[in-house]
DNA sequence: CCTACTTGCCCAAACGCTTGCTCGGTCCTA
DNA sequence: TAGGACCGAGCAAGCGTTTGGGCAAGTAGG
């Protein structure tokens, strides 16, 4: 994914002002947040945003992008070095959780704007690069079925899914009121609840 | 939640018009849906929807209050005529599910807007719902723990959010592409990652 | 060292469009 | 003939975006 054809020549600025947006979004979402929004929280005018960029979109774009290859990324680093596909989910658990809070603001567009986005050809990477993301799970799943370290009658689609949508959840309390638990605390205690579940022994 | 003070003559068509707005919200979220959209499912113009409703926030209104008591009714149910913990935590994992997936609209509102929602004086009830919805959960986790049923080391809360936000999800799923699952699938297939992980014993 | 010119960043004002909502009037039914 | 349901037209506000210009810092040439 590297820079689109014309546009984006990667000046400060131009970062700053994508960072401004992408805190917005966290927050809010794609569609509920304003052009004047992120021009008020960088101290510039409207219109002055158009400098840097030539839509709104395209801020969105590039937001998407970079997490989509970090979390990638991640899950490469995860498969390499080891058999064990329970070795190979934690680590995806933890890279996947890590890139998540690396990029708020991803999540909450993926979250509330998918519709919107996904309706659009020039978001058509979002579909392929989901896609990519499940067949990583699912692979590690089988994996670990075929080799007996998981239950044999799993459902790896069903389980990747509801383990995606699990891994979500956490990110989207940063701002909690009152008790916050730790980043650490939240995985640890997910990683437990996923391969033991919450019965006493 | 009884009506409100002024408005709201229960007729048909008015109940037909929640029902196509409903819809409209559990696709797009609130502040996505347009008022002109709702009306045209309806085969009506606009402002034809003020006969029957003084803003749009009110159709929203009655749709999540609605939603808020079908859940609260289910837990009172769950809790009543069991003593054990377990018992009563799959009973409200079921009835939660099945009160969700009456009120897809509702789910999508507060996963979409509840940024929008709450942050109005007229939607305070909403704050006040979701916090008793987590007493009747902590209720139960803290008693499993004490009679021993659950891990002694388990954190209530921390659990219950996952929980929640966890029993959100296959709701979300219903106009999956490919392969979906039946609810009971579902519902069966989380209550055993709940109780017992995914591994093989 | 002064000048001329470029470049990056931003302002001020407005554009066309969509939004939620209003209002006077018309139609149909009882 | 009274009243519920809807139309048709429009309003003010907000949206993303465009346009023309100003201002300071840099850079070359004389």
């Amino acid at each position: 994914m590297t820079t689109a054809k014309k546009a984006a020549p990667p000046s400060e600025r131009r970062a700053d002002l994508i960072r401004h947006a992408a805190d917005l979004f966290a927050e809010k979402g794609f569609r509920a947040t304003t052009v004047r929004e992120i021009a008020d929280a960088a101290g510039i005018l409207s219109g002055s945003l158009y400098h840097h960029f030539d839509s709104k979109e395209s801020i969105g774009d590039e937001i998407l992008r970079e997490f989509l290859d970090d979390v990638l990324a991640g899950y490469r680093e995860a498969a390499a070095g080891t058999q064990d596909p329970r070795v190979a989910i934690e680590r995806m658990v933890r890279s996947s959780t890590a890139a998540l809070s690396r990029h708020r603001a991803a999540l909450t567009m993926l979250q509330n704007d998918w519709a919107y986005f996904s309706a659009q050809k020039r978001f058509a990477y979002l579909r392929a690069a989901m896609r990519e993301i499940e067949l990583n799970w699912i692979a590690q799943l089988e994996r670990g079925k075929q080799d007996g370290h998981f239950r044999a009658d799993l459902d790896a689609r069903l389980i990747y899914r509801l383990l995606r949508d699990i891994l979500w959840i956490p990110t989207s309390w940063k701002q909690a009121r009152g008790k916050s638990w730790k980043t650490d605390e939240i995985v640890d205690g997910l990683l437990r609840l996923l391969f033991d579940g919450i019965t006493a022994r």
